[in-house]
DNA sequence: GTCTATAGTCAGATAGAC
DNA sequence: GTCTATCTGACTATAGAC
């Protein structure tokens, strides 16, 4: 049997989805025509909509390919810690997500990005549908947190985690283009390891900060 | 002299401004249309054209309207600091920027809540012209934390400069729709002296998280 | 400086042949 | 499943009266 016969069971879907993932990195959503992703993609103008049923229903299955594994390994991940210490489950949270920004090949940098951008996406809809992906992982590095440092006050470590969530956000929408300070090594950008290295310690610390008497006082 | 003879010069460039600033947060750049703007303003539909030139031009002038001062304001607050420990430039950048958050009667909470997201917006234009207006503010920052902490090396400060920003970023992007992390007291969310005592706590340990080897090496 | 009316373009979606 | 052709609506921008 000729190896072309094994054919993706789904090739147009898989070329509409990467297309998206690109240009709705570059452009946005809203920025994005179905003529510019189709042509992109190399596919008919009605495959969207034969495919997916809508533009909105193409951006949550673009979501949904590559969130619902990264979270579930998120999961896996924290539930494989011999010693749950703030460190670890800091790097069991961000491993998953940094690790697709070394990937240029397929287009998990793109997705990355895209998401980054996405956690402050002003469209209603597409912030409670990841806010909905994110929430069993969320809900469980936070009891694992609580259980970490049970001297932190509730109010705090939420708070905290927020602050961790936005630098990883933030991290990995950036792009070449934006530098808002410069002297960035351009290298040093596509390095999981490394860039794993540096959140985690600055990271840790954070969390780990003293609390002053103010924030005492709010919990 | 009635006091209504007294009319601000530019009523009209003011309340397409302040509903331009609410639009843009609410639904984007490309999704918030003319039409919308200009209803929502109380203006006449060409008014936006005849007095800013375009949709581009106006969005120029929503951020230069309320970026330049903050930012002129953040670099006085740093020439007025008499001993720049991190600490103390930490809350002088962070300053001006949560005092916005708190006026919920003129735009610049939205304004500041439209900021935070357009740090990652996609389009190349926006974000090279925001990159262009903090620029000074930003070099003069860096060298401030570079004497402050003369055994950083320059590209870990970077790192962390970045850092730093993307978790003001996201804390000022967020709204009370974006809940990743459930748990988080609402009335805290505008309360913008205690906001800034928490993300000082935690960005000030950051800054000063140890090197570890990994960082050291690539330095 | 403000308005109406409209030009000119492009969007997302679909009907129906193959 | 894929295609062409096309519908309907919305968009930005402008011309020209007041």
């Amino acid at each position: 049997m000729p190896l072309r016969a094994i054919k993706p069971q789904h090739e147009t879907r898989t070329r509409i989805l990467d297309a998206a993932e690109e240009l709705f990195m570059q452009h946005g959503f809203e920025g994005t025509s179905m003529r510019a992703l189709t042509t992109r993609a190399g596919v008919n103008l009605a495959a969207v909509n034969y495919h997916f049923g809508s533009k909105d229903a193409l951006i949550e299955a673009v979501f949904r390919r590559r969130l619902d594994p990264m979270n579930a390994e998120r999961i896996s991940a924290l539930e494989e810690l011999e010693r749950p210490e703030p460190e670890a489950i800091i790097r069991a949270f961000l491993r998953p997500s940094l690790r697709m920004i070394e990937d240029a090949k397929s287009g998990e940098r793109n997705f990355i990005r895209l998401l980054g951008r996405t956690y402050t996406e002003p469209t209603k809809g597409i912030r409670a549908l990841i806010g909905q992906m994110y929430a069993p992982a969320m809900e469980r590095y936070k009891n694992a947190l609580e259980r970490a440092l049970p001297q932190m006050p509730r109010d705090e470590l939420v708070w905290r985690m927020h602050f961790m969530f936005g630098t990883l956000a933030y991290t990995l929408a950036a792009t070449d283009t934006v530098q808002l300070i410069a002297g960035c090594k351009p290298e040093d950008r596509y390095d999981a390891r490394l860039l794993e290295d540096r959140l985690t310690a600055f990271l840790a610390a954070g969390l780990h900060a003293p609390l002053t008497s103010s924030i005492k006082k709010a919990a």
